[in-house]
RNA sequence: GGAUGGAUUCCCGAGUGGCCAAAGGGGACAGACUGUAAAUCUGCUGCAAAUUGCUUCGGUGGUUCGAAUCCACCUCCAUCCA
């Protein structure tokens, strides 16, 4: 058998209807939700980022939302960390945790249970090499990083200039090159007796999902909740009004672009969205597609067939 | 009824005789991703095949060695004058 914790996913690209299923397969087989959702977990997001409502959770605890301030940053190490931590907690309960949520990166950080150097503060690093980038151009950068790490420069594209900094940064505050450590931890199996599930839809049917949901966030309130967060200080320069529909409306309120083209901003990025995410799950080995048409979208048949692969992998 | 402007590849839009299957943008599609990931970046987009061939620029004819580009007529759209 297997001695690894049980853990189940629940993912797919935005607005196929993860969180419905999720809160009914935990209240089958009493399982705890973790969300892996990189702007819910950011307080007063609520309507933008499609947050479940207390209502909904039906008593199931939900984990990961409302746990920081916008003007926090949360990245993959702070994901991880806080997700471990709340493994723990659920396994001493005895329950099941049920990852849910559509950040693939923070998905495979707890999965695969990445090491990720202690490293201390960056910021200032980070910002001296931005600094280069504007001063001198990303393609000074890029050069610097085929001297000191051409296995990464070949990976990277020159115009990747996040992810050229990113690597800069690794080698000056590790000592070494991050395609290295990369390549180490690729290698990573599951750290976990786990169960991939990524709900998946015709694309037509998801992109329409997507569009009429943005106009449902619009009715509900959307913009007002844009505008008291800018009321409340938080900015564009922020990590967390990255987040879709965010940066849309703070940039209408300030007048960069009118209400109908911030919409359709919204409905087209979030379109992309939802393809990135695809791609990601497509990526990831030992995945469980579940298309949602092929069960005619019963709920009832798509829980069966999760159920089915649990039982297989002795998870329930 | 008259005058003028326009009709371009999925969309917007450049092109005004050969260098044009046709700039650029958008969309669509595909991909990368290991401390910003709802971020950031890349590729591709008429059809079929090794260098090539075939069908495209509202329609039909014409001029020319050669036309998306010139001419004639027609259809539709826009604005203006009646």
């Amino acid at each position: 058998m297997n001695n690894k914790n049980p853990l189940i996913i629940l993912t797919g690209p935005t607005a196929v209807g993860k969180t419905a299923l999720s809160v009914k397969l935990a209240k089958i087989i009493g399982g705890e939700i973790i969300s892996a959702d990189s702007m819910q977990v950011y307080k007063y997001m609520d309507i933008g980022s499609a947050k479940i409502r207390p209502e909904e959770t039906e008593g199931i605890p939900h984990h990961l939302i409302d746990v920081l301030d916008p003007s926090m940053e949360c990245n993959v190490v702070t994901f991880q960390k806080m997700a471990k931590i709340c493994l723990q907690e659920i396994y001493n309960r005895k329950h099941i945790p049920i990852i849910v949520g559509g950040t693939g990166f923070y998905i495979q950080a707890l999965l695969y249970d990445i090491n990720f150097e202690e490293e201390t503060d960056t910021s200032e690093c980070r910002a001296a090499l931005e600094k280069i980038a504007t001063e001198k151009g990303s393609h000074y950068l890029y050069e610097y990083l085929k001297k000191i790490d051409p296995a990464s420069a070949e990976e990277i594209h020159e115009n990747n200039q996040k992810r050229v900094i990113r690597a800069l940064e690794f080698y000056e505050t590790n000592g070494y090159p991050i395609s290295v450590h990369n390549k180490e931890q690729r290698r990573k199996e599951s750290f976990y007796n786990s169960c991939y599930f990524v709900l998946n839809d015709e694309r037509e049917k998801l992109y329409k999902r997507i569009d009429e949901r943005v106009d449902v966030m619009l009715k509900n309130g959307l913009l007002e909740e844009v505008q008291k967060l800018k009321n409340m200080g938080y900015h564009r320069g922020m990590v967390s009004m990255q987040g879709l529909g965010y940066k849309e409306l703070l940039a209408y309120l300030d007048g960069d672009c009118t209400f109908e083209d911030a919409v359709y901003f919204i409905k087209r990025d979030s379109r992309h969205f939802a393809k990135r995410q695809l791609t990601w799950f497509r990526r990831e080995k030992e995945v469980l597609w579940i298309d949602k048409s092929a069960f005619q979208d019963q709920d009832e048949a798509i829980l069966n067939f999760i159920l089915e692969h649990l039982k297989q992998k002795g998870i329930i």
